[in-house]
RNA sequence: GCGCCCGUAGCUCAAUUGGAUAGAGCGUUAGCCUCCGGAGCUAAAGGUUACAGGUUCGAUUCCUGUCGGGCGCACCA
């Protein structure tokens, strides 16, 4: 079901492309630069476009001569807008009318879980693959922001008509897995008395022994006896892969598939990936690379390297050739990247957003230019590093050792600060930026806490509506004149922005601004409701302002649903302040 | 040496893919509850957007350079 918003927003580009026509300067190329945005101030009106000010130049004009007449030669319903007006250095503004702005709140209702939600998208398909985290240990507090992350933009996407999913990309195929069986191995010899050392480089966290206590013990014993590593392995895997799953599910971090590096590898995808980068003449045998301009003093200590099979990245705007098959004659983890991500491009997905770690925010260019070397599109795959998260407690950072086993787990977190907090905290500050994140803030409960604050709103919507439900007053459209107070206005304003917000956030990859628009939401609420009594012996009047009340609370809703969190409709009272 | 991210109010951060007078929260100061949840609201103060240039009608945003902070630069994954 289309939002009523979206409607009215190519309904305005629709009329500025017609009035181009009208004024006999029309082009396609034209018409696709036709851009509307929800201006800052409201003075400035509800919408604005700066059309006239892109377009002068080309046409000679000066702008608001152009906008003059964009706006005049513009035919807008009059049933939702007054006439175009011109403004500052050529924008050309559109002003609700007046019965418009009073109709939304009933739109809004009518739509109810969908508004906000639009099918522009037209079912393009699109896969985000996230967290994607070694099966060796505990979900850290990475992969929890990840997770945050990546289950939003996938909401996003299909809010705004996408056909998206989210994968999880199992690395069980290295050597780190080998590495995990010999550990659990070891734990469990060490368990029934036999002596086996601990492989260097093995996992030290308790949760080793915590695996290689729940084996079965006989089958494990033969195993032992038989040196089966790959035994180890398989059930250190199954188990590992259960507990991220259960921590995952529990986080409300819903993924379509759970896709095993492995498959790639037994299903000879890698062998023909290899084969396909060969045919194109896009690698070659060497000891060194012919194009290296990293200016990296590093990449020359390959003297004792022997001939390996280089792929040439360089082509496609890597600064170097990359090694796709070691000189011993197995792959590097390039290539069964690329069979991977070809994989997912044979599987219809037109786009492949990945979320990765900080630490390989270095690997975006080699795979991008080996996916390139293979034919796929250049739009293909996105890379969004999701950046380090400092824990703070007690206004110090939190010292984590992976070595010793010592970190926050995602179900630390959980049980710490609670998951809708966390998601709240996660989703708040850009994915690519540092984030701060302030246990001790995150278990307040009270104005400091930005996800109590929207919560809070919500809660307190509901409350009223209770309130006015217990004396028989339902929401219903009213008389329009009535609801004119300023903050009314305001926050019906506010509550038309958020379909908009819905689609910028998708397009730009940006989740964080659902938080920050529901924090502004909630202010304009606030302000709302502390100017203006809902619940009066006028009961017309009542009513009106209960639709508008109520379609607070359906954006509320609707905007913390895409964030995963929940909506509260009763929260625990504060502790009454000490005399 | 090369590459990526970042630099905005005392602190933590916004700023609608280049828009109109750069905004919130915290902290500080001064106010608001016989009334729908005061976990709230109002007001004041706080800025040469690190610095210097460039592109244009217009720059916190894009480009170049400098300074400062973080991370990465393997025939590991």
């Amino acid at each position: 079901m289309p939002g009523a918003w979206i409607l009215v927003w190519t309904q305005l580009t629709d009329r500025l492309a017609a009035a181009l026509e009208t004024l006999g300067v029309w082009s396609e190329e034209r018409a696709a630069r036709i851009e509307l945005a929800v201006p800052r101030d409201p003075a400035h009106g509800d919408w604005t476009s700066n059309i006239a000010m892109l377009l002068a130049k080309e046409l000679k004009q000066p702008p608001r001569v152009l906008a003059q007449k964009i706006a005049e030669a513009c035919v807008n319903d009059p049933a939702l807008f007054g006439p175009a007006e011109v403004a500052g250095p050529g924008f050309v503004n559109f002003r609700y009318a007046p019965g418009f702005v009073a109709s939304l709140p009933a739109r809004i209702a009518a739509e109810n879980e969908a508004f906000g939600h639009h099918d522009h998208a037209q079912g393009l398909r699109i896969q985000v693959e996230y967290v994607s985290a070694n099966p060796t240990g505990p979900l850290n507090v990475v992969n929890a922001r990840a997770a945050a992350v990546g289950a939003t933009l996938v909401r996003l996407l299909r809010a705004t008509g996408h056909d998206a999913e989210g994968e999880f990309y199992v690395n069980d195929a290295g050597n780190q897995v080998d590495l995990l069986g010999a550990s659990v191995a070891a734990r469990f010899a060490e368990s029934i008395g036999v002596p086996l050392e601990l492989p260097a480089n093995g996992y030290q966290g308790s949760y080793i022994a915590d695996v290689a206590a729940e084996l079965p013990k006989t089958e494990a014993r033969a195993a032992l006896d038989r040196s089966d590593n790959t035994w180890f392995r398989e059930h250190a895997l199954d188990r590992m892969l259960a507990w991220q799953r259960k921590d995952l599910a529990d986080y409300g971090a819903e993924f379509a598939q759970w896709f095993r590096e492995s498959r790639v590898h037994a299903s000879g995808d890698v062998a023909k990936s290899l084969a396909e980068l060969e045919a194109r003449g896009m690698t070659y045998r060497a000891i060194k690379p012919e194009v290296d301009a990293s200016g990296g003093e590093r990449s020359a200590d390959t003297t004792d390297a022997s001939e390996a099979t280089w792929l040439r990245t360089s082509r496609f705007g890597d600064d170097k050739d990359r090694v796709i098959v070691k000189g011993n004659g197995s792959p590097t983890y390039l290539l069964p990247d690329v069979a991977y991500h070809r994989d997912k491009r044979n599987r219809g997905f037109r786009h492949a957003i990945d979320l990765w770690g900080p630490d390989h925010h270095g690997h975006i260019l080699p795979l991008d230019a080996a996916l390139q070397a293979l034919g796929l599109e250049p739009d293909f795959l996105e890379v969004l590093i999701v950046q380090q998260v400092n824990l703070l407690a007690g206004g110090q950072p939190v010292k984590m050792s992976k070595r010793a086993g010592e970190f926050i787990t995602l179900r630390d977190l959980m049980d710490d600060v609670g998951a809708d907090c966390a998601k709240f905290f996660f989703l708040l500050r850009g994915t690519s930026a540092h984030l701060d994140f302030d246990l001790d803030l995150a278990k307040q409960q009270n104005d400091e806490n930005p996800a109590f604050y929207v919560q809070y709103a919500h809660a307190r919507v509901c409350s009223v509506l209770r309130f006015a439900a217990e004396r028989g007053l339902e929401p219903a459209r009213g008389d329009l004149t009535k609801l004119l107070a300023p903050e009314a206005i305001a926050l019906v304003r506010t509550l038309a922005t958020f379909p908009e917000v819905v689609r910028g956030a998708a397009f730009a990859r940006e989740p964080q601004r659902i938080p920050s628009y529901l924090m502004e939401a909630a202010a304009s609420f606030h302000r709302f409701y502390h100017n203006c009594r809902v619940v009066t012996d006028d009961v017309e009047l009542s009513r009106a302002l209960l639709q508008l009340v109520d379609a607070t609370r359906i954006v509320v809703r609707n905007g913390l649903a895409l964030m995963g969190v929940s909506a509260p409709e009763r929260m625990e009272r504060a502790m009454e302040p000490a005399a």
